[in-house]
Parts: C-alpha cells; sequence; structure tokens
DNA sequence: CATTATTAGTTAAAAATGTAACTATCAACC
DNA sequence: GGTTGATAGTTACATTTTTAACTAATAATG
C-alpha cells in the first residue's frame, strides 16, 4: 500500500513550530536582558531558576532547567561576575557548592520578572483563556517527555 | 501597590516552555537525521522545505524557514556535497541560484517525512483531538508573530 | 586504610553559530 | 553608458556551544 497515512505537511510538524514558536519568543524577550544586563539566555535560564527556587547547586540548576554543566558553569561564572550571585562551598560536602542571588541579583530578577510578564501576556494576547491555559499544559506535558532510552 | 500582578512561575512562562519543549523534541528527533544521514538541525530544515516546495532559491528558503542566509549558505552546501540537492543559475537573473533535490535528495526526504510523521504522532500520542488541532494552531500564530519593530 | 569508582564542577579542544565584510550581478539614475 | 545603489549569496572572523578530558572531593570495597 504506498499512501498509509497523511502527506507529511512540515508546516503542521510539532518539532518545527515549536523551534520556530521558540525563536520567535527567545530572540524577542532575548533583547531585553540582553541590552539591558548583559546576560546570554542560559544566563537568564539561570538567573530565573535561582530567583524562583532561591537555592540551588549547579547540579540542582542542570537537572530542572534541563542544561548541559558546562552551561551551568559558564553561566554561573557570568552571574559571578556581575555580582548577581555568590556561591558558598557546602561544609558537609566539600564538593557541591549553594548559589543565591545577591540583593543586586535579586533586584534584576523582580525586574525581569516584571517583563517576563508582561511579555508573556503580550504574546497570548489574542488567545482566550481556554487557549491559554491548554497551550501551557500541553508544553508542559511535552517538556515533561522523555523519549530517550536508558 | 506592590502585588500589582499575579507572582511570575517560571513553570509557565510562555518562552521557556516553548524552548524547553522544543529543545525535548528536537533533541529526540535529530538522532535519527544525524544518525543515518550526518545532517544537522538546518539542513533537515532546508531539506523537508526543499520536499515540500520543489523548488527555491537561497532566499526563499531564507524567508519561509525563518533562516538567516548563512544558515543556508552552509546547510546547502552540506546538503550539495552529499548530493542531496543540485543548484542551477537563474538565466535571468545570474544573482540567483534555484535548488532542488537529486533523486537521492528525494528518497532521503521521503524516508524522513515518514519518521516525521509517525514522531510528529508519538509526541502527542496522549493529547485529544481537540488538543492537538489547538496545540498547532496556537504554534502557528506564534510562529507568525513579528515583534520586532521596523 | 589503600584502591577503585562516583559525583560536582571546571577547563580545553572541536564544531557550530552569529556578525560583518565581501564578491558578483543587476537596476536606477543621471 | 558610467556611477551609485540594491540584492543574492559566500567567506572570514569572533563568539557560543558541544564534547571530552580533567581536577577535586567523597563513597565503596576489599
Amino acid at each position: 500500500m504506498q499512501f498509509n497515512q497523511a502527506p507529511f505537511n512540515i508546516e503542521n510538524f510539532l518539532p518545527y513550530l515549536l523551534n520556530r514558536a521558540a525563536e520567535e519568543a527567545s530572540d524577542t524577550f532575548q533583547t531585553i536582558y540582553k541590552t539591558r544586563y548583559g546576560m546570554l539566555l542560559h544566563e537568564w535560564r539561570v538567573l530565573f531558576h535561582l530567583g524562583y527556587y532561591d537555592r540551588l547547586t549547579a547540579s540542582q540548576i542542570c537537572q530542572i532547567g534541563g542544561l548541559h554543566k558546562t552551561k551551568v558553569s559558564r553561566a554561573l561564572r557570568a552571574l559571578e561576575d556581575k555580582k548577581f550571585i555568590t556561591r558558598t562551598t557546602q561544609d558537609a560536602d566539600r564538593r557541591f557548592a549553594t548559589v543565591e542571588l545577591t540583593s543586586r541579583g535579586k533586584l534584576v530578577y523582580d525586574e525581569l520578572c516584571q517583563e517576563a510578564a508582561n511579555f508573556h501576556e503580550r504574546l497570548m494576547a489574542d488567545f482566550s483563556t481556554a487557549e491559554k491555559t491548554l497551550l501551557i499544559d500541553c508544553l508542559r506535558r511535552l517538556k515533561g517527555r522523555s523519549f530517550l532510552g536508558a
């Protein structure tokens, strides 16, 4: 049988649409934290995890944020250079360091949260409440998936 | 007034969710075209645009695919090296070159479309029909947005 | 308690990406 | 028809990202 499925249309291909939508959203929001604070995507991502979860180790950030340890390592160094975070080696296990926002880091976090919330709303301005809820829900479910074996 | 908006929760922040979902989906699907054909993301993206639209110039690919011209230029060269595409300089305007899939390129495209369609379905396996439709629709709308001035 | 194996995190080298300058071709205008 | 300005696409260089190897600290095992 030749036609055992609907013809493939790239404009409906989920990974493609996710990428395009993500690029669109990220590129736009990026200008805010980049021009204002000279931050890169991963720095912002680490920062906002720290702001939300309060205190984390680097490997916890990796896990929660889905980031590779080298990305986190570099992001943390950059944030440290900007005096947005501090690291404290744990006494119990000196391999770990607890990362926290400085007061300045908290300030930046708060400002960016405002911007983020506004941007979030603008992005979905013409979506109905039901659409908003459902979109967020679907994305959370997609993010949670692990298709990789082992 | 202190609390002039709902507290910001990163786990609901749309750009973040889009990125995480896109990364999850892309990373997984990538293994297929990477291991089988040694292709990179942008090569696959260019290839599947060519398969769908048949014949395009590089700048058309840029426009349709939302890709920068250097990315397309490099992807096309890589695809050309793999004998997946050919380029024909247009007589009317010798700055343009029409890009087409070779028979080998078409074969690869067809195979990857099968995989893509399967993967797409697997990704949304536990979504209801309504959810699927709405998700795709929302993403298409998001992708279409242009927030950048000028 | 010495050896081996894990784990947290950094650093170095390789690959990919982004930015900017460049070549080539065509269009416009005088 | 020569000069200026745009456009298609490539190339070169700087920045990022990825991959792998490494250091330091702890756990496990004999």
